[in-house]
RNA sequence: CGCGGGGUGGAGCAGUCUGGAAGCUCGUCGGGCUCAUAACCCGAAGGUCACAGGUUCAAAUCCUGUCCCCGCAACCA
């Protein structure tokens, strides 16, 4: 097979702060699609991930656990393994930002900038807490103290590493406006240049003093090193590169990289920082930064706290590895976003898997035995049917090629499925059954299941990349060779007088709907529904003890709210008007997704009157009308639980 | 007027850059067939391509305006 050359890709190295969902899962099999496939093509694939294992947030996890991070994120990385390897992914490396080469050439290369002039220390100035070790800007005050605490604040700075960002922003600019191929979707291009470029790059601050699960920056050892400088560099590091000149092989023969595979929430770091981190050390950029959408389930991006979340091994032990590599492939759309449920994977798996293909591939088999004893010959008795299905077979592969080099995973299989149905449609066109009544077709018969079994094993070369153990199953079933991929235009491969088995296994079992939510049901039961019954409590962060003076500082009284409407220029706030006593305020909340203006009006609402009036969107509020909130952020207005006037004091 | 994406038969999407008979998958209905996993094949119904203007011989596609949805940003006292 001709050789093409180097092909080096990565995903983007997975948050180690816990299990990945199937969102997460979707990016390694996509990339494994692409990777496989272009090892198919003649590539010398190099494919990198891994996880980014730094971070307050891990450090807090860490210590909720009660355990080291080192211990936080070796466990989480485990599972990472094992859902990736689970899902077959083909990685030839997998790095942690943990690892200690990697944090090595991390502090090289930070000094490296520093020493060049482009990582400068400069100090952030904001208010700062001391107990907390926190930075806060006026607006994340809460009533001019700390949001966390409640203790005072005090403006002080803090010293910290900064990157020039703007040193090398017209370059970017020049280079993404002469790459069109740089960022995809194309359309991503102008959010970025119209949000970030064109108005003018901020120096990113690449230090921070306030945890310590970091890099440290070995000349300056209370700074870590900030995130993304940790975690973008792992696509050299990890390869060999080296600050001081002295990169490896693999680095020289592999960088620039041929495609980072990132989601689209992270294409800002991976199309400004990056890139200008790179040109500050001096080397190529990567050809191509592909933001693939999300997979959302139901109605809305899956996250923990809303609890819809669906994990990899779990739909993997429902339907098995390959249904669900074919339906994260096959059922996300190139730019908008994708939808993944229960209902949809049973619709895809009994329509295309277990109809279309796997029913194909039993009844090609089933003929063959059932006829020849399951020899297959191809006795050249030709007739003008065969040469659609020939044509179609053969023209299978350019089809793929073409999309496959727009990374169009999802309309590459549906080429090769159309192949299948192609293959379908000819057994009706040649009614096998008829001939095999009159010993005078049987040639014909043998020709038209050799072309069946042909155009299969053409199918299901094809599909190697993207379902590799179904590839595998055909072929063993059909007794094939996986075809050549240059090969693939021409038709014949199938050795002639070639036996299949005798028991042809179902590839892929028809499921019923039914029965899978059943079983869901059983594996989750619903949360939902009486929530009344052994209702889970909610534990919210402590706050330190306050006296009764603190406590006589606030005055709370009922109010009634009068008028409510929506405040324009917001899509989260309501502003009211509270009767309270004989005097009205003006008071802003931000409750418009659970409440309506209407059915505000003529509520007798809990206010917090004497809090020190504020600007929210502009408009003037001048309390608080108190709510609760649960885990996910829903909220409720209290009210008084019996009839009280407005203005009644509550203490 | 913060930035961006989207609104195409019941559902999910393609087509929009580069105007030229509205397409795919699923579902529904009718028919065919029996090798096969109630499967496979054929056919049909169903769309003012969000709305309103404009350019053009011709607009889902280009231009202008409006409405709605979804992210991000801000804000959520």
């Amino acid at each position: 097979m001709a050789d093409k050359g180097k092909f080096y890709m990565t995903t983007a190295i997975a948050y180690a702060s816990g299990k990945p969902h199937i969102g997460n899962t979707y990016e390694i099999v996509l990339a494994d699609a692409i990777a496989r496939y272009k090892r198919q093509e003649g590539y010398d694939v190099y494919f990198q991930t891994g996880t980014d294992e730094h971070g307050q947030k891990i450090e807090l996890k860490a210590e909720e656990a009660g355990i080291s991070p080192k211990e936080y994120v070796d466990n989480v990385v485990s599972e990472v393994k094992k859902i990736w390897d689970l899902m077959n992914a083909s990685y030839d490396n997998f790095i942690r930002t943990t690892d200690e080469d990697h944090e090595k050439q991390v502090q090289k290369i930070f000094k490296k900038l520093y020493d060049k002039g482009d990582i400068y220390k400069g100090s952030y100035e904001g208010l700062y807490c001391t107990p907390c070790e926190s930075f806060w800007t006026e607006s994340q005050l809460v009533d001019g103290k700390c949001p966390d605490c409640g203790r005072e604040v005090k403006p002080a700075k803090e010293e910290a590493y900064f990157f020039r960002m703007s040193k090398y922003a017209d370059r970017l600019i020049e280079h993404i406006n002469t790459h069109p191929e740089f960022i995809q979707p194309v359309s991503r291009k102008n959010e970025m240049m119209n949000n970030f470029l064109l108005p003018g790059l901020q120096d990113l601050c690449v230090s921070r003093t306030s945890f310590k699960w970091g890099i440290p920056v070995d000349f300056d050892p209370k700074h870590v090193v900030y995130v993304w400088l940790d975690a973008l560099t792992n696509y050299i590091t990890k390869i060999g590169y080296d600050a001081d000149g002295n990169s490896t092989d693999l680095f020289n023969k592999n960088w620039p990289a041929d495609l980072h595979l990132i989601g689209k929430d992270i294409i800002r770091f991976h199309t400004i920082y990056w890139p200008i981190f790179l040109m500050a050390l001096d080397l190529p950029l990567p050809k191509q930064v592909f933001g693939h959408p999300w997979l959302l389930q139901g109605d809305g991006k899956m996250s923990k706290s809303k609890g819809n979340v669906l994990y990899a091994d779990e739909l993997v032990d429902f339907f098995g590895v390959d249904a669900v590599r074919y339906f994260v492939l096959h059922e996300m759309p190139f730019e908008n976003d994708g939808v993944i449920s229960w209902e949809l994977l049973v619709e895809r798996i009994n329509s295309d898997l277990a109809n279309t293909l796997g029913n194909l591939v039993n009844r090609t088999i089933s003929m063959s035995n059932k006829y020849f004893g399951g020899v297959v010959t191809d006795a050249g008795v030709a007739e003008a049917v065969d040469d659609d299905l020939k044509k179609v077979a053969t023209e299978t592969v350019g089809k793929v090629e073409k999309k496959m080099a727009d990374l169009r995973v999802a309309d590459a299989i549906t080429e090769i499925f159309n192949l299948f149905k192609r293959c379908n449609k000819y057994i009706d066109e040649t009614t096998p059954w008829i001939l095999a009544k009159d010993e005078s077709t049987k040639p014909r018969l043998e020709t038209v299941l050799y072309n069946l079994v042909e155009g299969i094993t053409i199918g299901a070369t094809l599909l190697k990349s993207f379902m590799p153990d179904t590839a595998e199953k055909i072929f063993a079933q059909l007794n094939a060779k996986e075809i050549p991929f240059d090969e693939l235009s021409t038709f014949g491969h199938y050795v002639s007088g070639t036996k299949v088995t005798d028991a042809p296994e179902i590839l892929f079992a028809r499921q019923d709907l039914e029965e899978v939510m059943k079983k869901v049901e059983e594996l989750h039961p619903k949360k939902t529904e009486e929530p009344k019954k052994e209702e889970e409590g909610i534990d919210i962060e402590a706050k330190p003890e306050i006296t009764f003076e603190d406590f006589e500082k606030m005055q709370f009284q009922v109010g009634e709210i009068i008028a409510c409407e929506a405040v324009a220029k917001s899509k989260k706030l309501l502003c009211s008007q509270v009767k309270i006593g004989s005097s009205v305020k003006q008071i802003v909340s931000g409750i418009r997704k659970y409440y309506t203006p209407e059915e505000m009006v003529g509520k007798k609402v809990m206010v917090l009157v004497n809090l020190k009036p504020a600007k929210l969107a502009g408009v003037l509020s001048e309390g608080m009308l108190l709510c609760a909130e649960d885990a996910e952020g829903n909220l409720a207005l209290l009210t008084p639980e019996k009839q009280m006037p407005s203005g009644a004091e509550i203490a």
